[in-house]
DNA sequence: TTGAAAGCGCTAACAC
DNA sequence: GTGTTAGCGCTTTCAA
């Protein structure tokens, strides 16, 4: 009472107020050992009324807990990746907002995980889960290394590591395979790094849609590790020289330039070739034609790895990969054009 | 030494191997108080050999500090927002990181700010940062009330809140000016949201635009409080019907917006209307024709926001406003074509 | 069913 | 200059 939250209460205010002891307290609050039931409601009543809240450090200090995790994501990525970011972080949040803990952001670099290495060695966090997983990861090892709990949202190639992830594979294959269904002969893929696991899941699945459909994956098809826009767009020259029927892009990163490179060179989407993207931001939503993709939900990645995290830390059981679905969204951009009015225009 | 980080050593382990007092070693590692200088020596070496950490909590618990800060973000924006947020955290991260603070997240929510109370209640945090402001910002009001460090990025009107941002005000009035330079006589604002604080100041750097150029601002120059994109579009189309010659768009989300009702529409940029952005996030980057827009920096305000927080919990001066720059960012959307042209077009 | 007391690891008077 | 001691607020044996 008093004025404005004027001095902290503890539970020591707590127990001196109902004339019990400080142990009684903790126990009515925290549900281990045995108590009174009566006993319990009245601590757990005033505690409610007089808006008691354990101070976390003291409750950490005592039982070794830091009430936190790590929400570890690249300190340098493109635009076009920042609102996956976002949103799976909101995922991690809308979880831990429903326990005790709260989430802690680090920063990581390719070459310098620094930040993650003092977070971790300072002891700030009970686990940490990584928001992307690279082909050579110095992240996970580390992880590994300290023998602190955590999980990858992305596939690692690394043993006995928690992982949660679309079936980027099975989508890519299943979009592929739809692409052939239309009618597309010649499908180029426009790749970007290939340090990123998700790339190479993503080849693969484009790779086996070809080659369930017979189609032999010739070198000419797979125009990878386009960094700069400049690289696509020399990739996206190249596919269309090379007579493509559907440029398929790795990301919406890529898909962006490969269109707007497209545009300025006025060639037809989908009249002259067809677009499709094995990812779907929202970024490209209202794009005029609207464009195949593929789309997963960053949030339900970012709910499932921290519900993953979370268990691990409590020691219970966790599937070392949880797998998440996809949707294809086949669009205009791949509307190909009927055959008989291709035939016709090719007589 | 032994295996592989087996027991956490304490300040206690140092001093019993050194043979001095915890309270020594505690001197030796903060600075403060006393010590002989050939001790702390001893110790820091010994510490840096051994990896020794303080246990934060340990630390908090004693000094009542709590290390940490609050990064606070709605946690319902659209796409378009969320590379700005990031990036601005990126910035606030920087900063921390060259400090003992780490960052905590907290989502809110226009009407719901409840996990910002559990944080700032469950004192895990030393101070917060409010990654925006509202005209009616329940954030603001609480955190205020709660007499905890905070600052805003972005403006606010309540009395004695510390608050950066860019100068978004003369910003906008300078490229409005510019843009009636440029020729342009009658230009359209299409607007956003009405309860953000950043909207309000976009509009009246508008207007102030307008009014500087001896302008009336008449109420069908001022499109506002478009939220969806249908919205957005039902603007753009009106702006062209009453014979707007340059569209202003408050962010480019809008912009995007505008800009793909005009292409669907046939309306010519910049040759039937001109096109500007009063933000632009790299998403209109690449963009035909290129987009004039103001530019800000995120990071940097993330930066001055941060290091202003620490400052504030320091018990340092700060100043209660800080403002950062901008640039005008004249591109190919607002070429206005030549008079001459005009003129015979006309005629 | 409840309580006393001993920590958790660190800081900060206050001695010496 | 250095050590002693008493907390910080909570959990957890161990008794009662």
């Amino acid at each position: 009472m008093g004025e404005n939250e004027k001095k902290n209460i503890t539970i020591g205010d707590v127990a001196e107020a109902l004339g019990v002891s400080k142990t009684t307290v903790s126990r009515a609050i925290s549900g281990k050992g045995r108590i009174g039931n009566e006993t319990r409601q009245r601590v757990l009543e005033y505690i409610e009324k007089n808006n008691y809240r354990p101070n976390p450090m003291a409750k950490g200090l005592a039982d070794q807990k830091k009430y936190n995790i790590c929400w570890a994501i690249p300190g340098d990525s493109n635009v076009y990746a920042l609102p996956f970011f976002q949103r799976c972080m909101a995922g991690v949040c809308e979880v831990t907002m429903a326990t005790d803990y709260d989430v802690l952001i680090s920063l990581v670099y390719e070459d310098n995980i620094s930040h993650l290495e003092r977070i971790v060695k300072n002891k700030k966090v009970d686990g940490v889960i990584l928001g992307r997983t690279m082909v050579n990861d110095l992240s996970v090892k580390y992880l590994k290394s300290m023998n602190i709990p955590f999980v990858t949202v992305g596939s690692t190639k690394e043993k006995g590591v928690i992982q949660v992830d679309n079936d980027q594979e099975k989508a890519c294959m299943e979009m592929t395979s739809a692409l052939i269904k239309c009618g597309y002969k010649k499908l180029v893929l426009i790749g970007g790094s290939l340090s990123h696991m998700v790339n190479m899941a993503r080849q693969r699945g484009f790779e086996m849609g070809l080659e369930s459909a017979g189609i032999e994956v010739k070198p000419d098809m797979l125009l990878l590790g386009n960094e700069t826009s400049k690289e696509v767009e020399n990739a996206a020259d190249l596919a269309v020289r090379s007579g493509a029927e559907c440029i398929v892009c790795m990301d919406d990163s890529i898909c962006r330039d490969v269109i707007l490179k497209l545009r300025k060179d006025g060639v037809c989407v989908p009249g002259d070739v067809g677009i499709a993207s094995f990812y779907n931001s929202d970024l490209l939503a209202g794009n005029q034609p609207q464009v195949t993709a593929l789309q997963y939900d960053p949030k339900e990645l970012g709910n499932v790895a921290c519900r993953t995290l979370l268990k691990l830390i409590d020691g219970e059981e966790v599937p070392e990969k949880s797998i998440l679905g996809y949707k294809v969204l086949m669009k205009e951009s791949t509307q190909k054009i009927d055959n008989s009015i291709m035939l016709s225009k090719k007589h």
